[in-house]
DNA sequence: CCAGTCCTGTGCGGGGATGCACAGAAAACG
DNA sequence: CGTTTTCTGTGCATCCCCGCACAGGACTGG
């Protein structure tokens, strides 16, 4: 059953009764209706109408392509209605990706987003690797600094994540309180397992202090959080979470060359949508609001 | 949503995750796999694929499509096998239409005949006009006589159908009874009111009496026979059925020249499947039975 | 009875869809 | 890291499908 457009003429044809009305309603020549239903007919080994002079009367197996086809030429028009209509409406999945430590700050705005419109599943995906927005694996992707994007992606600044330096009561008691990096000689610090990061202010730590003065280091962002809270040196933690923590001492304020640039990565073709739009205004919105930013 | 064929294809696209893949199953080339995916995203106008070096991978409105066209592709492959194999099978739906006489001759065939193949769904149609076997009206006609057949029909001898001349005692009382045609005279007959009917007795009747001593005459057949029945005349009646009439006298036993042959005619096309050609035999092999005929 | 209308059916010419070849890029593999 | 494979994408030539025109047949209406 390969060339479904003939199925759909002979539709029309079985419904219609004669093979002038179908053309009419099918915008083809006549002669292209009868060379449709002779090619299906043949390929089936079977008659589908009998022809008289006055028109084409279904057969059995007619009558039965008939019912088949009008459910099919049903579905394929909600099929057509909906897919026309999903890219004005704001329903559907999201989905939404970033690294794992932005999903404190990122749930509740989804939350909102959520309720704001009920039609909309969320689906937050953190991970280790990079989700590929031209794969179709995330519809809005929320990325930290200033990477290499496909070709295909339309990225806009959210935010710009301020960081200062912290420590535990633990370690100052222990090494004191330096008053600024100028009083950094027998510290000890807490920095990521990569030399050529592009975080600005481990960029920044990597070239300020000696290389012996790191005393803990980890690949992951999450580790590094930990082991300052456990008293492991003095390390970076954004403002926003090290205001959750009142154990944390701040070393070091946040300046301005510290700040990562938090930046939103949506894909050409669904960048256009209502529903990514949508969700896009909501998350600026949110950031507005956000303190520890600017 | 026009054009079938590019649902398919997207549908194949959309189930493989690459246009190679789809081109090979469709066995045709990947640029017109792609053609038709790039026709229909921009009637639809939304994107049904996020394209990458790797293959297409379906957005949300083509895994959409991808269930629609799943279940079009497996109706229509039902479809395609129903079709295919109703020739071969003995089901559905079997017309049959004569004149209304011969509904006690032929009633017990075709219940014997739905017995045997209880898939099959007889209707029975009599009615005044004749019925169009090329507009689909029945897959098969019993007719009388040699009449004028459409081109595309095919007809077989059935049997030929004995009458003979009967009349009621009450008649007999009244009149007498002729021993032969030679004492036709004074008596009244019941016959057909058409000139040139195509009836080889009727024909015979108005050639042999005079035109005064037809007393009744109908168009019905069923008419006819009432009128013998309560003695309006002496009246042609097929043996089977004066047979089943004790109160009817013989005056003239049936003659060859006044049999009426019984045809079967079908459409060419319906007359190769397996269903009428069942019936065909059935019918046949019922008529070998058939007392009075020959 | 005859013109008018509507339908099917077919040969012919043109154009659009298709196949082909090649380029380019990305993943896979040793 | 270079090679191979695989897949997409596009310009070009070709072929097939489609539209056109006309013939023929059947029903209709005056």
């Amino acid at each position: 059953m390969e060339n479904w457009d003939e199925i759909r003429t002979a539709f029309q044809v079985a419904r219609l009764g004669t093979v002038s009305g179908a053309a009419d309603v099918l915008g083809v020549h006549h002669a292209t209706v009868i060379r449709h239903i002779d090619a299906l007919e043949r390929r089936l080994g079977a008659k589908l109408f009998q022809r008289h002079a006055r028109g084409y009367t279904p057969t059995e197996a007619g009558r039965d392509l008939l019912s088949v086809a009008q459910t099919t030429e049903e579905q394929f028009a909600h099929l057509s209605s909906r897919i026309k209509g999903q890219g004005e409406t704001v329903s559907g999945e999201l989905v939404v990706t970033s690294i794992a430590g932005m999903a404190d700050l990122l749930t509740p705005v989804m939350v909102s987003f959520q309720q704001k419109w009920p039609e909309v599943r969320v689906r937050f995906l953190t991970d280790m690797r990079v989700f590929r927005l031209d794969y179709g694996e995330a519809h809005v992707a929320i990325r930290a600094g200033a990477g290499p994007e496909e070709p295909d992606n339309v990225v806009q600044p959210l935010a710009r994540i301020q960081s200062g330096l912290y420590a535990t009561q633990a370690y100052i008691d222990r090494f004191g309180k330096p008053a600024s990096e100028a009083d950094f000689a027998g510290h000890r610090f807490v920095c990521v397992d990569h030399e050529n990061t592009r975080a600005p202010f481990y960029r920044w730590l990597r070239a300020t202090v000696q290389p012996d003065q790191i005393a803990y280091a980890a690949t992951e962002a999450a580790a590094l959080e930990e082991a300052v809270r456990h008293g492991a040196g003095i390390g970076f933690i954004s403002c926003f979470r090290a205001a959750l923590d009142p154990g944390l001492i701040e070393i070091l304020p946040p300046r301005p060359e510290w700040e990562a640039p938090l930046r939103i990565v949506t894909h050409v073709d669904l960048h256009r949508t209502r529903k990514v739009q949508a969700f896009l205004t909501h998350l600026k919105d949110a950031a507005k609001d956000w303190a520890f930013c600017n």
